[in-house]
DNA sequence: CAATCGTGGCT
DNA sequence: TAGCCAAGATT
């Protein structure tokens, strides 16, 4: 048996188990509007398909069309972005939209590298939405398709290497069903998803596994490989809740960290936990002004991919409003209307903490 | 180009 | 529990 009959009966089986077997629905399964699909591939980057559902629906249905979406104040289409993290792909959502509105009449692009200059779009991105709306033959390689090729051909390359991306897309493209592209790129990642699952792969139903390598090697688990290990690092934040007559001190957040373009009260970093009890920064910030200290919250902890925030917020109120940099005033009903990450909305939306606060 | 960007589910 | 992983892209 050589490589061209097992690349062709990969082919073959995964495009029957998609036509006979595959129940998987999704919103945006079938759409034909590239405006649709773009918006379905940036929400699910990184993002499992559950939990960028619900997101999908209030987009869509706050931005109809490019068009709305363009025209859209930042802060709301912010706002609605809230909670699904990696904020820079909302920040690229708007850049482009408002990129295909003004230059390019609000049509979305049909040529693949067209497609791929566009903001917040790389090669996988722009292979769903070439292939999903246009027909365009190229092949998605995500997390999925990574995993059932390195199981089937039993491919050790790591996937997170250059070599690996190359080799991998390589062969994706060499394997692509140029007469549906689509169904194809389809096909495997929802075999990915549904069969070749991660750590409880369905091998003893699964259509490939009479040729799969690492099935017959007994290697499933051992597959793909990944090179590359994370480092964590520990931060602490103290964030201040100054209110003064009824409004809050907030700032966006700036470029260079997490949570870029989101909103947060009066930061203290610290390397190290502190007692909140005669802190002196508190004090620093709060200098003469007579303050009073309405309530100190537990502790939030939040864990992302290479880095761990361990905080509080310590409520005040103060009568004379203070100079700070970079923070402004907003009155506490409109805070309702500011992206928070999760650390803070956390902390907000706590009755037992926050029940003062709008 | 290796490091970084969130959040949540699962084992 | 701590770590892995999820329809990756950017710098």
């Amino acid at each position: 048996m050589n490589d061209f009959a097992h690349q062709k009966y990969l082919v073959k089986n995964l495009i029957n188990w998609n036509t006979n077997d595959n129940k998987r629905q999704m919103p945006w399964k079938g759409e034909k509007d590239p405006y649709k699909i773009w918006l379905s591939e940036i929400i699910l980057q990184q993002t499992r398909v559950e939990q960028g559902l619900d997101y999908y629906n209030r987009f869509v249905k706050a931005f109809p069309t490019v068009i709305h979406l363009a025209g859209a104040a930042e802060t709301k289409v912010f706002k609605l972005w809230e909670g699904l993290g990696y904020y820079t792909r909302c920040k690229n959502l708007i850049a482009t939209a408002k990129y295909i509105t003004n230059n390019l009449s609000g049509i979305f692009p049909d040529k693949y590298e067209d497609i791929l200059a566009l903001k917040g779009i790389g090669p996988y991105t722009a292979a769903a939405i070439g292939s999903f709306a246009f027909n365009l033959p190229h092949a998605v390689v995500d997390g999925n398709v990574f995993r059932v090729l390195s199981r089937y051909f039993g491919i050790a390359i790591p996937t997170d290497s250059t070599d690996g991306k190359k080799i991998f897309s390589s062969l994706a493209n060499d394997l692509l069903d140029k007469k549906q592209p689509g169904t194809y790129n389809q096909a495997i990642m929802d075999f990915g998803a549904l069969i070749c699952k991660p750590k409880l792969p369905l091998c003893s139903t699964c259509v490939l596994k009479d040729r799969c390598k690492a099935f017959l090697q007994a290697s499933v688990q051992q597959l793909p490989v990944k090179e590359k290990s994370i480092t964590k690092k520990t931060r602490w934040f103290y964030y201040l809740v100054i209110d003064c007559n009824e409004e809050v001190y907030v700032r966006k957040r700036g470029k260079g960290d997490i949570w870029e373009n989101l909103y947060e009260f009066i930061l203290i970093e610290t390397s190290e936990a502190v007692q909140l009890e005669n802190f002196q920064p508190l004090k620093k910030i709060l200098g003469k002004n007579k303050f009073e200290v309405e309530h100190i919250s537990a502790f939030y902890k939040q864990l992302l991919t290479h880095q761990t925030i361990q905080g509080q917020f310590i409520r005040v109120k103060i009568k004379l409003p203070l100079t700070l940099k970079g923070y402004s005033l907003v009155k506490k009903r409109a805070l309702e209307k500011l992206p928070f990450p999760k650390f803070i909305s956390n902390y907000l939306k706590d009755k037992n903490v926050s029940l003062n606060l709008f």
